[in-house]
Parts: C-alpha cells; structure tokens; sequence
DNA sequence: TAGTGGTCTAGACCACCCG
DNA sequence: GGGTGGTCTAGACCACTAG
C-alpha cells in the first residue's frame, strides 16, 4: 500500500492531511476508526495513532473515547496552525493569500552586544543582516530583519538567496535544520521604517515579533525582529489538550 | 515502583517535568536513556518515549538520534511554553510571579449578535458575563473580559466564583473540560478601561487577545477579550519540531 | 453489548553518533 | 562496535460511549 521514502507514520500523515485539506473527512465529519485506517493503509494500528495523536495536539482533529475522531470545524476561522507562526511564508498562505518576498537590504556587519550574546558569538563577529518585506496578495503585511552568524554558511554570504524562506535558506545555504524557536509577542507603536513600508500611520499600534531560532544542539541559528500588520493578516493560534 | 492513580505515562510525565523543574537534570545535561528510564520506572520503552516524545513537542527536551536526550538550556528565556497561553494564571506564575485575580464586574445580560454566533447561541440567549483584572506581585497587567451561555452552569450564576481561573471555573461549576482554544492576537490602541485599570496612557500600544474556548465535542465554552500589558508580562512562546 | 479510543508490553530492526 | 534514539509490529486489556 505505502512506499518508503519517508517513515510510514510520515506517510500516513501526509495522506491523512491532505484529505483533511481536501474535504474527503470534511469538517465535523467522523473519520475511519484506527483499526479502519491500520487496514487502509496495511500498518500497524500503533502507527496510525501516532499520526492521530499527533493531528489532535495540532486541533485538527478531536478525539472521543468510545466514539471516534472527528474533523474540527472550528479551524477554518484560525491561520497560524501552531507550527507555522514562525514561517510567515506559511503563515500568509495558510490565511489564503499569495506569499513573495520582497529583499530590501543586505549587509554584512559585525554584532552588536546584544546580537554577540543572543547568538553566542563574540562582539564584533561577522553578521549577514537580512531585511525584507512580506507580501500577501501584493500587499505588504510584515517587515522583518534577520541576523545570521557568517560563520553558518557553506557559501560565500553574496550567494544566499534573500528571497528565500528562513527555514530553506539554513538548509539550502547552511545545512542546518531549525529544531525549536522562541518568539516574544510585543504591541509597540509603529517606527518610521515600519511605517512607511507597511503603509501604516507612525505610532499606529502594530505587533513586533523578536524571534530566535535553534538548532538541534541549541544552537542559536538566526534572530529576527518583525513587525507585523495584523489589520490585513490576522495572528490566530490554535492550541489542544 | 508506580502506583496506578492515573496512567503509567502521566506518571512518568509527572516525576520528569519535576526532576527538570528542580534541577534534578540541570539546563544543557544530558539526561539518562530511553532504556534506564524504563527500567528506573518499571515500565516498558514505548511507555517511556511516549513521555519523552511530549517534552521535545513542547521544547523542554531536545533529542539527538545517536547521541541522548538533553535538557533545553534556553527555556529560561521564555514564559508561555505554547500550553499556559490561555491560562493567564499560569502564565504569570510562570513568569516568576505571584497571580492574583480580582473580580472586577458580574453581570447577566443577553447575547449579542456576534456573541450568539460565536457561542452557537440564539440571539438574546442569558449570558454570564465577568470582567477581571489579572495581577502579578500585585501589579496590574491584563484585563479581562469573559462571556459565559448561562445554560452551561449546574449552579445559579451568582455562586460562580469569579476568582478562579478559566479552567478551575468551567470544571468546578459547570462540569466541563476545556478541549481547545483558539486565540487572535491583536495589537491595538489602549481604550479607556484599559488604560484606567492597567494604568497606561489612552491610546498606548497593547495587545489584545481574543480567545474562544471549545469542549471535546467542539461545543463552544466561553469568550473572551483580553487587554495585555506587555511591558511587564511578557509574552513569548516556545515552539518544537 | 459492540465498537471506539486509551494504555501498555516485549521484542525487533534500523539509522545514527561517538570513541 | 556499542549505545542511542527512531520506527514498527502484534497483541492484549481497559474505559468509555452509543444504540
């Protein structure tokens, strides 16, 4: 039934995953039972729970004891889908828009004190400074800079392709996967950069994220400051128990 | 070497979310394997990365295939761990702080529109309605506005202790468990109840966050609007891969 | 009472990292 | 090579919900 390219549970929830998106379990709907879906799929009903358990911790389904899994109908009004509010390319599509990047500036320069200790570097080390604007349906939605270490990439820092989501540009250019991110949420009045490229009014209240990202080893890969105009994109979360 | 007063793997959850919180495995260690822990416990592998595999969802633990699982060292930095964001009480203790709820306003009126639709509510439908203010070490920092269907209590709505946290709240008077949340992050300028009770200027930045509460059966539980001070609590989320 | 999800086991094999 | 986490299985029993 499945080829290994990736891991069964991989697979599995691939599959399952997009016939959410698709509507064949559409919303509200009772899904197969595990022992259902074991068979469908010739695995394990170990392994379909895997991927069950793991749909649920996202909400995208909710399960009964005794009853069955059901498809939650309440996503639709949410955009972040708790692994993607760090991925703004994510982030604008899943809220139905179309995504592009627009590069504004890239500098190499060295780090500050805050940056040297944020990133564990020496004060002074070599920084790639990444800024660049989010556009949803052609609308600019989100300002965000970005400080990488020189010392991540493989290629000479002119060759990385700015216009790349965060995520693909470590794996593409650095080789380095993002295991875990920490994101502080603050409301501030809009600066006069954010304002003008955002098209909103100086000191119009506006969402600042200060992002880190980490990888497996914690290492710290990339900080970023974002501003984010949440009057055209709106930041929903969803969490499950 | 356990007893069964819940499962084996809430348990085992239990005593290592504690030995990480004490210290028992300090930030950055190396904590024992999958093995010594099953045979530590009594319990079998399965039961033992069932636990595990949680933690690293949460980002508490990274895990390196071929090399161990250790403590997350940059935890420290962070508040909301992307399961208290809802729940402003633990939010603030997290935060190092001691909560306090003061129960502001207690009203019973009828549903608006937008609120019967969002409480799957026929319009004019009783509503409990409580506005709280959120203290830490005594100081102010989120406002609170909760709706409630007044059909949902087993007890007269005047013996609802509007002191208690949302959760405590719904299982305690209504018998309900809270499934999943859904919550908008805004930022806005500061209206006037905010700026009096949170003590900040008309019209600063702040964050509003608007959540909707579901049961198991994706019934919706309560409302709320929130006003954030975000320049003493702050608000930051842990995500893992 | 039948069927569902919830829990747990024992064991197997693999992929990977390190010394 | 030895130990680690990653994957998967087959089967057992329990707790719960519905009809």
């Amino acid at each position: 039934m499945l080829v290994q390219p990736k891991s069964l549970a991989a697979q599995v929830e691939h599959i399952l995953r997009k016939r959410l998106r698709e509507g064949v379990y559409p919303p509200g709907a009772r899904m197969p039972s595990e022992s259902e879906l074991a068979a469908e799929f010739g695995v394990s009903r170990a392994t379909v729970r895997t991927v069950l358990a793991k749909l649920a911790a996202h909400g995208l389904v909710l399960r009964r004891q005794g009853d069955g899994t059901y498809v939650n109908e309440r996503l639709s009004q949410s955009s972040a889908h708790f692994g993607n509010l760090w991925d703004f390319n994510c982030l604008i599509e899943s809220s139905g828009f179309a995504a592009t990047i627009r590069l504004l500036k890239r500098e190499i320069r060295a780090a500050s004190e805050e940056e040297a200790r944020a990133l564990a570097l020496r004060p002074g080390a070599g920084l790639l400074f990444l800024q660049r604007l989010f556009l949803a349906d052609g609308k600019p939605v989100i300002l965000a800079d970005n400080v990488f270490p020189l010392t991540l990439f493989r290629v000479p820092p002119e060759a990385v392709d700015g216009t790349r989501p965060i995520r693909q540009l470590l794996r593409e250019f650095a080789g380095r996967e993002i295991s875990f991110a920490i994101t502080e949420i603050h409301a501030v009045p809009a600066p006069q950069e954010a304002a003008a490229f955002l098209r909103r009014e100086l000191g119009a209240a506006m969402l600042r994220l200060k992002m880190s990202f980490y990888g497996k080893d914690s290492t710290p890969l990339v900080m970023g400051q974002s501003y984010f105009d949440d009057q055209v994109l709106h930041l929903s979360l969803v969490q499950a128990w």
